[in-house]
DNA sequence: CGACGTGTTGAAAGCTATCAAACTTAGTGG
DNA sequence: CCACTAAGTTTGATAGCTTTCAACACGTCG
């Protein structure tokens, strides 16, 4: 898929004072390493900002001088070929840092796919929040190594699945990734469209659109509203998305 | 491609004592986070294993108990599928440390390709050290970052680019890798066989074969031993790998 | 109501995989 | 030293999965 769309100029809003207190993705993400008396250390260090619906907060190759935490919604990262073809590389839900990077510059860009709030912390500011909270760094640490294992795991899918095998495996792991949703377990809503789940999966949206349509054929799923999944034999989709048929 | 091989059963020998003082590979690790005077550390907490051609040294999915620092040969970093079905999710040379892992098990095996000589750590002495030595712990963070903008760099690779796209990136990543080549710096060697590199950049053997002989019949590579490739258009090179004609 | 973006469905083309065989290299033993 | 063997690599023909191109359906919004 190339990408020709146009976005919005105005990509950060400042959405107001950040408050860790009542932050609901403070429990899920690298914050949890600061102690709650400690937290105002943690609030002067980052600013509150809203993104827009497909309006893009991170661009690839811009200097990496700050990094982000998602409080709510959910993001896309990508990575662009010259000529436009573009690979998502994951999905950033709410407790996602973003931007660390080991060189000057992004290795990816991130763009809201819903409404989408963070907080934003420069570069300057993290290292001296990290030299107060030694734990801090530990946790960072452990949120790679998870990143890292997450995107071993998409290399096998890119390198060696089947279209069936890929968007098997996606929708479980979207499962795994919502936290405790609601409307049953089986449900996985899907706030990106289809051509955000073919640039992550390396197929195309009639791909994936012909895919979903079979497994609804072979009773794997429901689908409501194309945003929204039910699996209906979790199992047989557990198989599939191993290859083990 | 499938797996069929069997391998030797040795496949960890100690080989002497650790010497981190002459080890030529600490300056391209981790270890170099710790002073001259604190190597005895290091030392201690580490011994130095010998892996033959073929063997694996980290099983995927075996309980991550220990740690590896390579210190010379390639290895192979792979995950499997139940079918057989293999994604070499990367090569590792000296200097590169394996075995973090957010998990209690090993998300990806590592097989020696040629001789290769590591330092072992046990998951409790890396600890012990870590507490020790703290700049060790940013070094790692620093060591997983690079990874993981490597590994993204390979899921644009798998998701998005043609046969002729991976196979020179591979080639111009190979050069890159290498410490300043003897032999100019045209000179790419490739420890690693034909299988390796297909299941590395998600092709066949065939196509890899293939895709060579395409790029030697246009000029832009040499191939000498099969092992061992000169590339003599790298602008040209470039440009293909980023998908730029 | 019609335009537009998004998603679905259909037919044909293309790239890579698969199957098969020839070739090369390295290693072994006569 | 050379024949022999085995593994790895290269080359060729065919098949298959996914893409591409195209048309249609659906829902939103002006």
């Amino acid at each position: 898929m190339t990408v020709t769309e146009t976005h919005r100029p105005l990509t950060l809003l400042p959405a107001g004072s950040v408050a860790c207190m009542t932050c609901g993705a403070r429990s899920a993400s690298v914050c949890n390493a600061v102690e709650e008396r400690d937290l105002r250390l943690l609030e002067g260090a980052a600013e509150k900002i809203r993104i827009a619906p497909g309006a893009p907060f991170m661009v690839e190759g811009a200097p990496a001088d700050c990094f982000f935490n998602i409080t709510s919604g959910t993001a896309r990262l990508v990575k662009l070929l010259p000529d436009g073809r573009r690979q998502v590389t994951g999905f950033a839900d709410a407790g996602r840092f973003l931007g660390l990077a080991a060189t000057e510059r992004f290795g990816f860009g991130a763009e809201a796919i819903d409404a989408v709030t963070a907080c934003r912390f420069s570069r300057k500011r993290l290292r001296g929040l990290i030299d107060d909270v030694p734990l801090l760094e530990r946790r960072l640490l452990a949120s790679a190594s998870s990143e890292l294992a997450a995107a071993q795991e998409q290399l096998l899918l890119l390198g060696r699945k089947t279209a069936l095998e890929r968007v098997a495996s996606f929708l479980l792991e979207r499962q795994a990734a919502l936290p405790v949703c609601r409307g049953g377990d089986e449900t996985v809503s899907l706030p990106m469209g289809r051509g955000d789940i073919a640039d992550y999966l390396g197929l195309t949206i009639e791909t994936i659109s012909r895919t979903l349509g079979m497994l609804k054929t072979r009773g794997c799923i429901a689908v409501d509203k194309a945003s929204e999944i039910r699996i209906r034999l979790p199992a047989r989709m557990r198989a599939l998305a191993a290859g083990e048929d």
